[in-house]
DNA sequence: ATGTTTGCAAATAGTTTGCATCCAG
DNA sequence: CTGGATGCAAACTATTTGCAAACAT
């Protein structure tokens, strides 16, 4: 089915930031409210704009390192890739990446069953499609072990 | 099937060049090179690196540039989203994204077929997958009218 | 010959770090 | 009170731009 978002409520957020340790600044109040009201996959420079509309003084480091620790603690998640330095792929047959979250690398794999899966109507219509790939995130071989 | 990565020849190379109209100069011959014999996932600096084993006095400015115009003409695609700012997503269900190349948008979308499609063996035993999405690519509805 | 490409340097953008002050618990 | 959080400034990293000299065609 098509299900909305379904951001946090206030009473969630609070509860998730004390089994976090995060303490309940009127700086994360604000910073929460701004991602619930504002756009939907916002920089930290979109969430500072929003954020200043009802909390003037907040500086912009407080916002970004506010994501981040909302990161940390799932409470967003930082689009994979974005942040990061450019990459270029010079495999350019249909492939699906994998990417890891602790050390950034990027492994190609082949799948027919999603390669013959059919993009909706919906989306193909409305937009025009160039490319599908499917993204894994994860733990690599490599991480999945050394990680705590 | 599995298939392996097909890098372009030497020949398909320059023939590449003369179709885009780019002169075929020894550093643009020594960063196809690096391409092929390099790392898969190269950042701008990787290429650098690997380029001036055969090429010393090449600048990573040359490089970055001829990068940029490789993806340009279809040669090399960059990795979605990496070099953009970081973005945060506040939507925790389980969802897929249109990235829209030209104005950077990204919209949300939901597709229970593709949820319902597994993710190989393979893959699921050698890494710890934390995460499946789809991404699409392409123009947005309102980048498909004004592009040229 | 000439328009493109290169290399350098400077500018810009985004992110991170160090530190003194402040405040939630 | 006290450790975590904030705001500021400086540092750092990645990328982009402007321009003169060099080069491919």
């Amino acid at each position: 089915m098509y299900l909305k978002s379904a951001p946090l409520e206030l009473a969630e957020f609070f509860e998730h930031c004390r089994q976090n340790q995060l303490k309940i600044t009127p700086q994360r109040t604000a910073i929460y409210y701004a991602l619930t009201a504002g756009k939907t996959h916002p920089s930290a420079d979109d969430v500072y704009q929003k954020v200043r509309e009802a909390f003037p003084t907040i500086s912009f480091d407080t916002v970004n390192r506010t994501m981040l620790t909302f990161a940390e603690v799932g409470m967003v998640e930082i689009i994979e890739g974005n942040g990061d330095p450019r990459r270029f792929d010079f495999n350019l047959s249909q492939h699906h990446h994998f990417y890891c979250v602790k050390c950034g690398k990027i492994e190609d794999f082949y799948d027919e069953t999603f390669d013959n899966v059919a993009i909706s109507e919906a989306m193909s219509q409305r937009h025009l499609i160039i490319g599908k790939r499917i993204v894994l995130k994860g733990y690599c071989e490599h991480c999945r072990d050394i990680e705590q």
